[in-house]
DNA sequence: CATACGTGGCG
DNA sequence: TCGCCAAGTAT
């Protein structure tokens, strides 16, 4: 009763953003209805904390290869890092690869479709199990991503955006506004991640050609700047972070073991002694008599 | 709960 | 130039 006007408002909602997705939706690949699960899996792992530009062509590659959880099961940990290249946070591809070989010991070679098991998986948390759950199984959980939180924060509440991790509000939320029907529900997923990706973005919202122009409770406020608390810059010049990135280039460029002083002009010797250890204790670099190489 | 974790592009 | 941001997860 009291959430009448709040339902038809949802409903006004949905029913614009899903018609805007109908016709203005990217046609990725893993949105093919052909699209195997672990397509669709490889592409949640790869879209992490990654523009989604980015992850074309390496999932294209990487598919081909690895068509099944099988073929990048029976891989090396070292060609599966050098595939991942230049992606970025590698030990998505370690996750990846470990849990390709969880699946073919404890899932016949399968993606798992229930959402425990998903969420066992090395590297898969919230996120990725309800997109899996969602994109792959049609199983609507709801899906909360930075595009998603950003939507709702905007259209639903009227904040230009969100908070800084995910509160309980916000899970509630996104719950509250999955359409009942289940396949609206799925599509609903989809269509406010792209809504959020392409038209509700972060830096400058394209607001004059938005769906939901006339219902957003942020643009209707007037555009009010963001009065909560923000998250602080992440910061990288000068970081572990980027040392580690320039050591994991250097084994990555090729197979031959390098000398321990191949790294000198990464950072100072104790700096880079440090991170050697911490890369290894990672599984992302292994140290043998000839040198440090990637693992085998 | 705050912080570490890669990389590159855009305003 | 440089801060911000990109389909988060693990600790």
């Amino acid at each position: 009763m009291s959430g009448g006007a709040e339902a038809e408002f949802r409903g006004r909602v949905h029913t614009a953003v899903l018609a805007w997705y109908a016709v203005a939706g990217r046609d990725l690949p893993w949105r093919h209805p052909d699209c195997s699960p672990w397509g669709v899996y490889v592409s949640e792992i790869m879209a992490q904390q990654t523009p989604i530009a980015r992850i074309l062509a390496p999932w294209q590659s990487w598919m081909g290869r690895w068509p099944t959880p099988a073929d990048l099961a029976a891989a090396s940990r070292g060609d599966v890092l050098r595939a991942w290249g230049r992606l970025g946070y590698p030990r998505r591809a370690v996750n990846l690869h470990a849990a390709a070989k969880a699946m073919v010991e404890h899932h016949a070679g399968q993606v798992p479709e229930d959402p425990a098991a998903l969420r066992a998986l090395p590297g898969v948390g919230d996120y990725t199990v309800a997109a899996v759950a969602s994109f792959a199984f049609g199983n609507p959980l709801p899906v909360l991503d930075t595009n998603v939180r950003r939507v709702l924060a905007r259209i639903a509440i009227g904040e230009a955006q969100a908070a800084p991790t995910p509160t309980r509000g916000e899970r509630d939320l996104a719950a509250a506004w999955l359409p009942d029907d289940c396949a609206d529900a799925n599509r609903w997923n989809v269509a406010s991640m792209e809504l959020g990706a392409l038209v509700c973005t972060a830096r400058t919202p394209q607001c004059a050609t938005c769906p939901v122009r006339d219902l957003c409770r942020w643009r209707t406020a007037g555009h009010p700047a963001y009065a909560g608390v923000r998250k602080r810059p992440q910061g990288y010049a000068g970081t572990d972070r980027e040392v580690r990135g320039r050591i994991l280039a250097l084994v990555r460029d090729d197979d031959a073991p390098h000398p321990r002083a191949d790294f000198d002009p990464c950072a100072d010797q104790a700096r880079v002694d440090k991170l050697l250890i911490a890369l290894i204790a990672d599984g992302l670099l292994e140290h043998s008599r000839d040198g440090y190489h990637l693992p085998r």
